[in-house]
RNA sequence: GCGGGUGUAGCUCAGUUGGUUAGAGUAUCGGCCUGUCACGCCGAGGGUCGCGGGUUCGAGCCCCGUCACUCGCGCCA
């Protein structure tokens, strides 16, 4: 597909003649067998040398492929091309020869052949580098940073970049043929008090002011719906100033954003789910169930996989068995039980095969992890065993067994906590256990829904109520609910999209009534004149017929992060920060000069220094 | 902010119980080589063992601190 593009500004460019191009007549993925004879120019970098003294073959690389120069010594050019080094760039003229059956490479599309290389142009000499572009080692991320142009001519990461385009445009294409409107927001917008740490600009010709980056185009794109645009998408860039993860670039990011008017949550599911089926098919061989993703209320999700982003791969399945440890002889978790404690069960199974140290070996982890520890039952040949079997007594332990269905050699892990760290411990276990024994397969994409979020929770912290996600979102039941329901029982229009563990995208069914919204705000603790304060411009224009609508954002990096089964998402970012938010190849961020920040009425502060000193 | 891992030649790594002059591959430079596609052979240069301190007759190795990178926690409407 490349090929044939490049072709077509080839012809534009060059003319009838293909040797008048100044550099190339074919690219270096061009030539085959019917080309042998024909006089060509190619330009590209030097990827590997062989000399053999009065032989010399090169590996000339570019874009679209690779194609072996010859020269012996009967070329005016051998002389140069021996003195050549390493992704130096050169155009060179000569001639397509057939190699001989024993010299064929099947590896290369332009195997058959070889370019007998007449003249030699330097057109960029290349230094010793400090990273090499031959070869798959791996390298430490610093240099590959500082020197990112080398490393995008590596081969995966290069295949990766132009992978994260195509996706790019097959969901461009995709949205459109759905009748979807691209539009840019701006850039520069306000800050906003919810959500993450905002990047700020500050305003020259405001002294005190500042402009915020969007965390997300939120507000836009609602008021795109409310100007009457109906579909709207966008590759919008995203601004958070958070600490990075794996999958997770400091700063920014891109989402598929997308709204749509007079819309239910199933309107937004079947407009999204086929572009996101569609675009994972595409560009993977991997397994995908077909039909409609399956819905896992918020609540299920936390019960049966302990997050609300569960991986589907992995077979299995938490419960909660607190009912057998209440008033029994482990007296750990029974009185943790009259204290508000749930006990949650992690099956292994074909783990009680396995040595007592796998089953400790487990608990040092999630000890290392800052959990109190997970308790466990080893089954071997029917028997079960362990300190808690012992303690638990027959009956007790029986009944877990019947209720998890574990067999003769199985194992099962407890967390023992409150509610929410039960769950979470019997999560991260979950996925240690299944990644242990081996069940997550890895040749699959499970995608599902998490739907029915709550609107509220409990702020521990703050000892308040507050939105557990979108404030902007509707309450399932509306204002009836929140008039006459417990605000924590509530649930909000929203859902997100998960594969194989990983947050794909968040949506929600917005919240379009002004009413709705200062109730909802004044539960969370905002009184009407803050949410007019912050909240002004979007509530305002609710105000003058706004429709009901809803959307949803996929995070692009992570769809192509998973497409081009990369851990890290840095491997599909042309030019990443690193963990600290700096840019190690342009220097950002730097010192600016005393004229800038006199324009802008902006005076540093440096920090304390830590040790008095 | 906190916890884990890593740090030895440009790069990838080895380095035994703390013991003589810290090694290999690759890259670079020089020499040889007419069929390779990770070409091969011979040779040379290249080291603040991340940095600082300590223990010791003696530290790449042990201890303390610190820095860098990374993974995770916190954070991420």
């Amino acid at each position: 597909m490349f090929r044939a593009l490049f072709r077509r500004n080839c012809i534009l460019n060059k003319g009838a003649d293909s040797t008048m191009h100044a550099y190339r007549s074919h690219t270096c993925n061009d030539l085959r067998k019917e080309n042998v004879g024909d006089t060509v120019k190619l330009s590209g970098w030097v990827h590997r040398k062989r000399d053999h003294g009065g032989v010399l073959f090169i590996d000339l690389r570019d874009n679209y492929g690779f194609t072996q120069l010859v020269l012996d010594t009967d070329s005016k050019a051998f002389d140069t091309a021996e003195a050549l080094r390493s992704e130096s760039v050169i155009t060179i003229d000569g001639r397509v020869k057939a190699r001989s059956d024993e010299t064929v490479n099947k590896d290369l599309p332009t195997g058959d052949i070889e370019v007998f290389v007449d003249a030699i142009e330097i057109q960029s000499a290349a230094q010793e580098l400090p990273l090499p572009v031959f070869g798959e080692t791996e390298y430490p991320e610093d240099i590959r940073l500082k020197y990112r142009f080398l490393d995008l001519r590596r081969d995966r990461l290069h295949k990766n970049i132009l992978l994260r385009s195509n996706v790019i445009a097959s969901l461009r294409r995709r949205m459109i043929d759905q009748g979807f409107t691209e539009f840019q927001t701006p850039i520069l917008t306000a800050s906003s008090p919810e959500g993450a740490r905002d990047f700020l600009v500050p305003a020259r010709q405001h002294p005190g002011k500042f402009y915020a980056l969007p965390q997300a185009p939120q507000q836009f794109k609602q008021l795109i719906m409310v100007s009457g645009f109906d579909r709207y998408f966008q590759i919008a860039p995203c601004f958070r100033d958070e600490d990075a993860r794996a999958d997770r670039s400091p700063g920014e990011f891109y989402q598929l954003d997308m709204e749509m008017s007079f819309v239910t949550q199933e309107d937004v599911f079947n407009a999204i789910e086929p572009v996101i089926a569609g675009v994972f098919r595409e560009f993977s061989d991997k397994k995908i169930d077909g039909g409609a993703f399956p819905r896992i209320p918020f609540a299920e999700s936390m019960m049966k996989y302990g997050n609300d982003k569960p991986d589907l791969r992995n077979p299995l399945i938490i419960q909660d068995v607190t009912e057998h440890f209440r008033g029994s002889g482990f007296g750990i978790f029974a009185s943790m039980i009259e204290n508000g404690a749930v006990v949650r069960a992690i099956p292994a199974p074909g783990a009680g095969a396995k040595s007592r140290k796998f089953f400790d070996g487990t608990n040092d982890w999630a000890k290392k992890e800052g959990f109190a520890g997970l308790g466990y039952i080893k089954i071997t040949d029917g028997e079960a065993g362990g300190p808690i079997a012992k303690n638990l007594g027959e009956e007790r332990t029986q009944a877990i067994i019947d209720q998890l269905g574990l067999g003769d050699n199985d194992g099962v892990f407890f967390a023992c906590d409150k509610e929410a760290g039960a769950a979470k411990l019997a999560g991260v276990a979950r996925t240690k256990v299944g990644e242990d024994l081996g069940l997550i397969p890895d040749d699959e994409f499970k995608f599902c829904w998490i739907v029915d979020y709550p609107m509220f929770e409990y702020d521990e912290d703050n000892k308040k109520i507050d939105f557990s996600h979108n404030p902007f979102s509707m309450p399932q039941g509306g204002m009836e609910a929140l008039e006459n329901e417990d605000p924590l029982s509530i649930l909000a229009y929203q859902y997100d999209i998960v594969c194989n563990g990983i947050e794909l995208s968040s949506g929600a069914i917005r919240n379009h009534r002004p009413d709705i919204m200062i109730k909802a705000f004044g539960i969370a603790g905002y009184s009407e004149e803050v949410v007019e304060e912050e909240f002004g411009g979007m509530l305002n224009a609710f105000k003058y017929g706004a429709p009901p609508h809803g959307g949803i954002a996929p995070g692009v990096d992570r769809i192509v992060m998973l497409l081009a089964n990369e851990p890290n998402i840095r491997e599909v970012i042309l030019f990443p920060m690193n963990q600290r938010a700096e840019d190690l190849m342009m220097q950002a961020p730097s010192e600016v000069s005393p004229k800038q920040l006199r324009e802008l009425h902006i005076r540093t502060v440096e920090p304390p220094k830590k040790d008095g000193e």
